[in-house]
DNA sequence: CAGTTTATGTCAGTGTTGTTGACATTCCAA
DNA sequence: TTGGAATGTCAACAACACTGACATAAACTG
């Protein structure tokens, strides 16, 4: 195993930053930011009795309205079965609504409801401040470093995805 | 519910990253580069039907050697009947070894087996190898950015946690 | 020394979230 | 029209988190 130095051939350039401790300085970076990235909604969520699923799909459904059961279940890397018990307490608690396609009657298209949207307002504000603040403490540079390297760090299918999300937004 | 831009009031300065849009695509981008983050462990894993809580279990055995269980049990933040049953079975499979203290004979001191580090060792290099592959991508500049954001991300005692362990390491 | 706190482990029960398997419905094409 | 593909639902099960209660041993405190 090689430590201390990547194995990728060290150039004139200063590759100091691929080292195997600065990777494992990255990894758990990753590792304890993440958890400061869902506690607030996870805090939301559990007096609700649901849990990061739930979020997940509301969160989706609320970014597209009308997507299909399938396509969520691309975005979120699933198996339908899981994705439908999420769906099913949601519906039954009245936050999405689910209607049968006109073209395809196969297809459910999925909406928030009034309550719905107001349970994703609450969790993206909680989050977006999180995410505000750190954002604000980093400065625009570092963020757009930041994104650089999430991209980066995703398989060709959720890159994809994540592109196919930003058309839309933007 | 402010759309679009921030509360935070606008100075003269660009702060064009803080738009709520802004805002969504990081929290989107870090849902799915978490997932590339972890997929690759994840299969090896799942090969000797072991979990994430394995991994983090033996990712910071091996990074503090003759760490004691409550100390563990503050950086990975889960509980300790948690954290006991994937001891349990990773001692049991004989890639962890817990020796009682010398000083305090209440304490147990966690090592990894060579079993242990050599399982250690493969998933790190399959998380590294991607962590290398997206830092030389995104450029040294970009993952300072990078690490500058996930820190700003955390809370206070996880970047208590994450600092004493880059001492150590470092 | 007696009583309390600390560190660890265990048992039982529960909930969320993932999985696979089986099945119904709908669409489409041979 | 019949068979296959696509879409979605129901049931059962496993992993892993949680709480609560309890046991043990060692350390600390007055």
């Amino acid at each position: 195993m090689p430590e201390g130095r990547t194995g990728q051939g060290y150039s004139g350039e200063s590759l100091l930053f691929l080292t195997d401790e600065q990777l494992r300085q990255g990894i758990e970076a990753m590792f304890f930011a993440y958890r400061g990235f869902t506690a607030d909604p996870d805090r939301i969520l559990a007096e609700l009795s649901y849990g990061r699923a739930h979020h997940r799909a509301i969160h989706f459904i609320n970014r597209s309205p009308g997507t299909t059961v399938n396509n969520l279940l691309s975005i979120l890397g699933v198996t339908k079965q899981s994705l439908n018990r999420v769906l099913r307490t949601l519906i039954g608690d009245g936050l999405v609504e689910s209607k049968v396609g006109e073209l395809d009657k196969r297809e459910r298209h999925l909406y928030l409801t009034d309550q719905g949207a107001a349970l994703e307002a609450t969790l993206s504000d909680a989050q977006r401040a999180r995410m505000r603040a750190a954002y604000k403490d980093a400065g625009p540079e570092a963020v757009q470093g930041f994104k650089k390297v999430l991209e980066a760090m995703m398989d060709a299918d959720m890159r994809r995805a994540y592109a196919k999300l930003r058309e839309t937004g933007a």
